[in-house]
DNA sequence: TGATGAGTTCAACGCTAGATGAATTCCGCG
DNA sequence: CGCGGAATTCATCTAGCGTTGAACTCATCA
């Protein structure tokens, strides 16, 4: 008995369908509390076929990240055109992303960075020092002000996100992403080009 | 030989130093990564012992809690008190609150809401639902606004709390709190008080 | 003195996790 | 046909978790 099955011909795409499996499961609860045993549940595979495929866990998850986020091109993209609605364009971007099916992996990102140090490291290092901060130093006055210019943006942006998709409260977790972005933009818009009380620059 | 120690008369306070190192672990890393074994380690003392104290791991962080926290007073304190500057003395309040000792406590159901449904739903039903919102509904003209209006307040509250003390980005986390304060109060005053879009009492 | 009970420790159970290595099946190529 | 290697499964290892129960020590009090 025990019939081992070895290889089904029909399934080519196994690999990809633990790469949608490991998305969701890392979106949905962090990279610590997805399990490489839900996922392959999930994908309907030994859990050692997944690290047969990805070697270990966090290659997985990096695997799962190469996919189509490119905050390096969105967020200038948004940050881009007239200088007084770049906050609400912001907002409406990053919203829309998220919403996606391809926002997932994004989703996976920021609710692992809640829990998990090294991917903590990568969303602070890579994406707010990297690809924030420089896009925000375009469209500030003063260069000084670019670090806690973007932290702010970042405090709001990150906010919406743990509100919207971490806690879910309503009535922000159904509301539309067009109430919000005029909502929430005007705020980030301040953050971004209004004047800012002097003390700021220090340190 | 190894010698059982059984009671030692010195140490009376093994119970708060175990409520101390469980209110540091818990805030540092949220209620699923703290493990019970890790508190005990800290508070040098055998993991039994904190099942003897409190019962089950629910208890001791119940008990973390039950301390001098009460946003039910805090935040109605904060928002009376001339209208005009609500936002700013909120913001003031929250960063006066998370920075003090008292605060590891709040953290500590910050933190754990990220990533564990039940002190999510704690923190939601609770802290927003209860305390927030009621607050906003005394400032807020429209009645019916004041649902989606504390969402917002709530999203830049927490989005501070995220940026400044669980990714501790720069330069945020260092900053003072008087200029994070008269940096961000305009936005959450702004959420409480200013005309907002029409699309906004829908649903 | 002797009993009581709180403080404390140790060992173990059952569970879940990530990871590994051997075994099996079968496609495709020579 | 025969063979190599990829795909797949199973059994297992190690490590950590929360929790439990029994044992031991000792201060206190009748």
């Amino acid at each position: 008995m025990a019939r081992r099955s070895g290889r089904r011909p029909g399934n080519q795409d196994t690999r990809e369908s633990i790469l949608d499996a490991a998305r969701l499961a890392f979106a949905e609860k962090g990279y610590d509390n997805a399990s490489i045993r839900s996922i392959a549940g999930a994908a309907q595979v030994d859990p050692a076929l997944v690290h047969h495929y990805f070697g270990t866990k966090e290659k997985l998850f990096l695997a799962v990240m190469n996919a189509p986020i490119n905050p390096a091109e969105l967020v200038p993209q948004a940050l881009a055109g007239p200088r007084e609605q770049a906050g609400e364009r912001l907002v409406r971007m990053a919203i829309g992303v998220w919403d996606s099916p391809a926002g997932t992996a994004a989703l996976a990102v920021f609710r692992s960075a809640l829990s998990n140090e090294w991917t903590a490291r990568l969303l602070r290092e890579f994406v707010v020092t990297q690809v924030l901060r420089r896009a925000v130093s375009e469209l500030v006055l003063d260069p000084d002000e670019a670090a806690m210019r973007s932290s702010l943006v970042a405090t709001q942006i990150a906010g919406i996100m743990v509100a919207r998709y971490v806690l879910k409260l309503e009535p922000l977790a159904s509301a539309d992403a067009d109430v919000i972005a005029a909502a929430i933009g005007p705020n980030v818009q301040r953050f971004l080009t209004e004047p800012m009380p002097e003390v700021f620059k220090a340190d």
